[in-house]
DNA sequence: GAAATTTGACCGTT
DNA sequence: AACGGTCAAATTTC
C-alpha cells in the first residue's frame, strides 16, 4: 500500500524537484533584467514547493501527524508538582514531545538595517536552559512559550548559533502554539498602533533592547529564513530561501516582492515596514541591508539575546498559519508547513 | 516582590 | 556512558 504510493510519487517528486531546480537556474539569469520575471519565478517556485510539500505529507501522513491540540495543559504538570515523581507521566511527556511538529529556520542577523521596529508581535518566549552542544562552538539556548503555565502552550524553540557563520542562527521550533490566538492578535494589533509601548511584550522588548542597546546600533537585524521540512529535515529551499545566501543575495532579496501572499499581507499589513525580522514572512521585507563591514564584537549571550528577541517577535510560523487558515476555513488539521506554503 | 535569566543537576534516549 | 533536553533553585533585573 505504502510502497505503491511511494512508487507512484517518487518519479513525480523527482520531476518536480528537477523542474524547480531549472526554474531556479532560470531565475538567476533573469534577476538583473526583470523584477516582474523574478516575481513570476517566485510564484512558480512557490507552487513547486507546495506541490512537493503536499507529496511529502502524503507520504508520511500515516506515520506522523500534527497534534492539533495535544491535551494542552495536561501534559506538563506545574513546576511545583515535582514532575519526576510519576514515571509513566514523564514517559508520556517525552513521547508526545517526540511527535511534536518541528521545523527549523535559519536566521541570519545582518548589520546595517534599521530593524528596531517591533520585535515582539505576540509570542513571548522564556529561556529555560542553555546547553553546550557537542561539536558546536556555541551553546544552544532553550526557550518555551511564556504562556506555558497559564495556557498550557507547549511551543518551544531552540536557538543555535551556526558554527560556520556566527551571523546565522538555527532556530528550531517545536510544538504548536496553543496560547490564545485572540490575545496574540490583540498584542499584534497593539503593535500596529505604533505608539503603544505599554503592553507587556513591548516592555519586555524594552528591557531586552536596553540590554543590547549598543549592539543593536551596529547590529540591526535583518533576517533571511530558510525553512526546513519538518519531517524530511531536508532543506527544501523554500521560495524564500536563496540557495546560497550571500550578502549580495541578501541585498537582492530586499527588492523582491515575493509571491503576493495576500493572506499574509492582510495579517502582516498592520506592521510597520520593519516587522519582526524573524518571522518567516519577514522575507517579504527582508531588510537585509547587509554590509558586513565590521566583525561583530559581541558576546554569545548578547547575540542570543538579540536573536531571542528577534525570534520571539515572530509568532511561530504555525501560529501565523492559524491566523490565516482560520479566516479561510481550511481544515486546521491539514498538516503542512506554512513556511514553505505561504512563501 | 514579581518576572526573567542563569546554571548545575537530573533524566530519557541512543 | 555520552548526549541532549528539561527542571528548578539561585540570581538578576525591573
Amino acid at each position: 500500500m505504502e510502497n505503491s504510493k511511494d512508487y507512484e510519487q517518487k518519479p513525480l517528486i523527482n520531476e518536480l524537484t528537477l523542474a524547480k531546480e531549472l526554474v531556479n537556474q532560470l531565475r538567476f539569469h533573469l534577476i538583473p533584467t526583470s523584477s516582474t520575471g523574478e516575481i513570476l519565478i517566485q510564484k512558480i517556485l512557490s507552487s513547486y514547493d507546495k506541490a512537493l510539500l503536499m507529496l511529502n505529507w502524503n507520504n508520511r501522513s500515516e506515520a506522523e501527524t500534527f497534534l492539533p491540540t495535544p491535551s494542552v495543559g495536561m501534559i506538563e504538570s506545574p513546576q511545583s508538582g515535582s514532575p519526576r515523581s510519576d514515571d509513566s507521566d514523564i514517559r508520556d511527556i517525552y513521547k508526545k514531545r517526540k511527535t511534536m511538529p518541528r521545523w527549523t529556520e535559519h536566521v541570519r542577523v545582518c548589520s546595517g538595517t534599521g530593524t528596531e521596529g517591533p520585535q515582539e508581535d505576540g509570542h513571548s518566549w522564556r529561556k529555560y536552559g542553555q546547553k553546550d552542544i557537542l561539536g558546536a562552538k556555541y551553546p544552544r539556548g532553550y526557550y518555551r512559550c511564556t504562556h506555558r503555565h497559564v495556557q498550557g502552550c507547549l511551543a518551544t524553540k531552540q536557538v543555535q548559533r551556526s558554527d560556520e557563520d556566527p551571523l546565522v542562527f538555527d532556530v528550531t521550533y517545536r510544538g504548536k502554539h496553543t496560547c490564545n490566538p485572540s490575545s496574540l492578535l490583540q498584542a499584534s494589533q497593539a503593535l500596529c498602533k505604533g505608539d503603544q509601548t505599554h503592553n507587556r511584550d513591548q516592555l519586555l522588548e524594552q528591557r531586552k533592547r536596553k540590554q543590547s542597546e549598543e549592539m543593536l546600533q551596529n547590529f540591526r537585524a535583518g533576517l533571511t529564513v530558510k525553512t526546513e521540512n519538518p519531517d524530511t529535515r531536508e532543506l527544501t529551499s523554500s521560495p524564500f530561501s536563496f540557495p546560497s545566501i550571500t550578502s549580495t543575495e541578501c541585498l537582492k532579496s530586499e527588492n523582491n516582492i515575493f509571491s503576493p501572499v495576500s493572506l499574509e499581507n492582510s495579517y502582516m499589513g498592520c506592521y510597520s515596514p520593519f516587522i519582526s525580522p524573524a518571522t518567516s514572512e519577514s522575507n517579504y521585507f527582508s531588510p537585509c541591508n547587509i554590509a558586513r563591514k565590521q566583525p561583530f564584537r559581541t558576546s554569545e549571550s548578547d547575540l542570543n539575546e538579540i536573536i531571542s528577541a528577534a525570534t520571539s517577535a515572530s509568532n511561530s510560523p504555525v501560529m501565523d498559519l492559524e491566523f490565516t487558515l482560520d479566516s479561510l476555513d481550511f481544515d486546521p488539521n491539514f498538516p503542512f508547513d506554512n513556511n514553505s506554503f505561504f512563501s
